[in-house]
Formats: structure tokens, sequence, C-alpha cells
DNA sequence: CGTATACATGTCAATACTTACATGACTATT
DNA sequence: AATAGTCATGTAAGTATTGACATGTATACG
């Protein structure tokens, strides 16, 4: 009945990076190279993003009515685009993030990857590649924590309808997930020394 | 000096896909579509792969020369692909797992980003996402722990320089990890609710 | 005044991965 | 004998993501 020419309906995907964009916009105006910051310094543990992908989809939520912008100078020539929300992109964002959503397939993990072909490795092999990673691990655990120790809510505040708490349990749950990821490291590490 | 076209050199990227099947071919001769069970039964805690993205990689493995094929019967008719890992093949294997890598990008995880973006949720919608994963993780975590009953690790062979070990590790990390999940989604569960 | 670093926006080619399309044989059950 | 489910191998079109190419402005610091 209907000539499938140009069928653009093809179900939308996933489409995360759209959403991911619209939330941070709805969370204020922002240009480009803010989400591109943002991405790569706040959401880091769970959504990131290159510039050379982000460009692209906001030309892409703009054609498709979700955000506008208007242009701005910074300094005296220096054009940048700062981007709002529309209506349309409002009740977008809500729709996606009411949507009970199945897990997903288990992340990937080339270290896990590699320790699955442990049997291929020596003794020292495998040690000194265990702890490569167990230092890096450390290291970024280190640093989640420090991040911690900062933030308003590690401080008693305690409001759970700002920003700050999601902020707050994401990077909860990025702490937890260093720690557990050392603890294996550490396990298998000891198991492997006393064999 | 040199004119660039045509060229292939471009970095080897990360071919994880190449080195896992290489891997799995290394611990004994596997078709297309042996690899593909094992990918999304096996492995599919820290990889897997699509048999639509597997038979092609089979085909460029062959044109590296790290692979070779012979054909055999499954009944009258149907053939299929054995396929071996060749020297060159093994060796490509093993350096690339004596390899020390830095840290991957943390996975993405789109319950996170939900999680992020809390703030624009009510109480209501917040409880119904968060356990709703939490039931899902729980049954998955409930089918971890039952594979693990069944490993021969689980029931005190000790031998780490078997397949087996690697099985075994993995399985343990992902269990792991899944406590430390379901943890998470407890923990925020609480805070909310009390409120 | 130079210069390094950050701000700012884009494109292009290639890789990685998914979904759907396509086909056919083998095996266990009814 | 039909049929459902698994075995078996592929291709095509599209989405997702990366890394390199490309360009220019603003600001802080010495």
């Amino acid at each position: 009945m209907i000539y499938l020419k140009n069928r653009k309906v093809m179900s939308d995907r996933m489409r995360t990076l759209k959403y991911a964009i619209l939330g941070l916009i709805n969370r204020g105006s922002m240009t480009g190279y803010d989400l591109m910051k943002v991405f790569n310094m706040e959401l880091v543990n769970f959504w990131y993003a290159k510039h050379s992908q982000i460009y692209p989809e906001l030309k892409k939520l703009s054609d498709e009515g979700l955000i506008t912008y208007e242009t701005v100078l910074q300094g005296e020539k220096l054009e940048k685009k700062l981007y709002s929300l529309t209506e349309a992109g409002k009740e977008a964002f809500l729709n996606w993030l009411a949507k009970q959503d199945l897990l997903e397939p288990t992340p990937k993990d080339i270290f896990r990857l590699k320790s699955y072909f442990i049997e291929s490795m020596t003794k020292e092999e495998i040690l000194s590649q265990f702890n490569y990673q167990l230092d890096q691990r450390k290291e970024k655990l280190k640093k989640l924590e420090a991040t911690m120790i900062e933030h308003p809510y590690a401080k008693g505040i305690i409001d759970i309808v700002t920003p700050e708490y999601g902020d707050y349990i994401v990077l909860k749950g990025a702490i937890m997930r260093e720690i557990t990821y050392i603890d294996w490291l550490t396990e298998c590490i000891n198991e492997i020394k006393n064999y």
C-alpha cells in the first residue's frame, strides 16, 4: 500500500546523545563548546562525546525543532551559538526520561577480555598486567574521592530536588564501581601470587 | 614526497573484535556460528558481537593471513568453515595480550545518565524507575550466581593454568559488579524514600 | 608585544556496530 | 509429513563514534 521510498521513520533507535544534550540544555542555555566541556569533565563517568559528534547533533536537533539558538558575541568578533530548549524539546526530553528501560547489554571491557585469556600469559605477565591496571584504577578513585569531598552533598546538604543531587548520586555510583573494580583486581592478584 | 592516495596504514586502532576472535580460535578451532554463540553466551559480560559483524571480520582475518579454514560438511550438504590460527595469528594474539593498556574511557550507562537528570522527575517516577532497574539487576545477579555454583572453580579446583580459571575470574568480576550496582540502587532508593 | 592556552565551530573519512534482508540445511517432535 | 527451532553463512543500509583536518578569536602571562 505504502511505497517505501524515503522511509524516514526507521525507528528512533536509542539516540542517547540527543537526549543527553536536551537534558543538559534543559538545565540552562549552553553553546556546543560548553556541552563538550560538560560531557568530558562532568558526565565523563557515564556519558561523553567529542565535539565532532556534538556539533552535527546540535544541527540535527535544530532541524527537528527541539532546540533554538541565538548568536552572541564573545569579545569583538567571535560568534557563538547559545542554545535553548523549545517546548517540543522539553517534552521530548521528559518523555525519554520517564520511559522505563530494559537493561542495556553489559558494557564491553578489554581488560576483562584479556583476563579471560589469562592461561596464555605467564605468571609474571599476569601480575604485571593486573598491577598496572590496579595502579591506574587507584589513581582514578583518588580523583573521584577528591571531587566528592568538594561536593555540597558530602557536606550534609540534603535537598533532593536540585541538579546537585543528580551529580551526587552518579558520583557516588562511580566511586562504588571503582572500589569494586579495585577489589576484584586485588583478589585476583592475591590468588595468583599465592599460587 | 609521498602521495597520500590509498593510505591504508592509518593505525590499527583497537580492533578488539579481531583479537577476541583470535583468542577464541586459539582455544580451539571454531566456525563463525560457534564464535557467535560463545560471544553471546559466555563472553557476554565483557564482549559480544552479532553474526553480521563476525562473518566479515573472519573474512578480513583470513585475508590478513591470521586464520585459515577448512570446509567441513555437517550432514549431507551443509557446509561450514572451521577456522584455525596461523602462526602469524597466534603471534598477533599474544602480542596484543601482553601489551599493557591505559584505562579505557568509562563505559556509557543510560540509567546513570537518567539518574543525573533526577531533579526533572517526580518522587514517584524516580522510585518506579529505580525499582524497575533493581528488579532486573537482581534477576541478572541470580543468573550469574547460578552459573557460578556450577563452575568447577567454585568447587575448589585450583589450577590457574587452564581456560577455566579465566572463565572463573571474569564471572566473579561480573558478580561483584552486579552486586555493587544493586547496592547503589538500593542506597539511592532508601535515601529518596526517606526524603 | 609575543605566545601559549583556551574558546569556538565546523567537516571528512574511516571504524564500529546494529537491524533488517536473504537463503538454505539439519534435527527433534508431533 | 509437517513444522518449529537450531545450525549455518552471508549482505546492505543505516547509526554511532573516532581522529584528523581546518580555521579563526580571546585571554592570561611574562
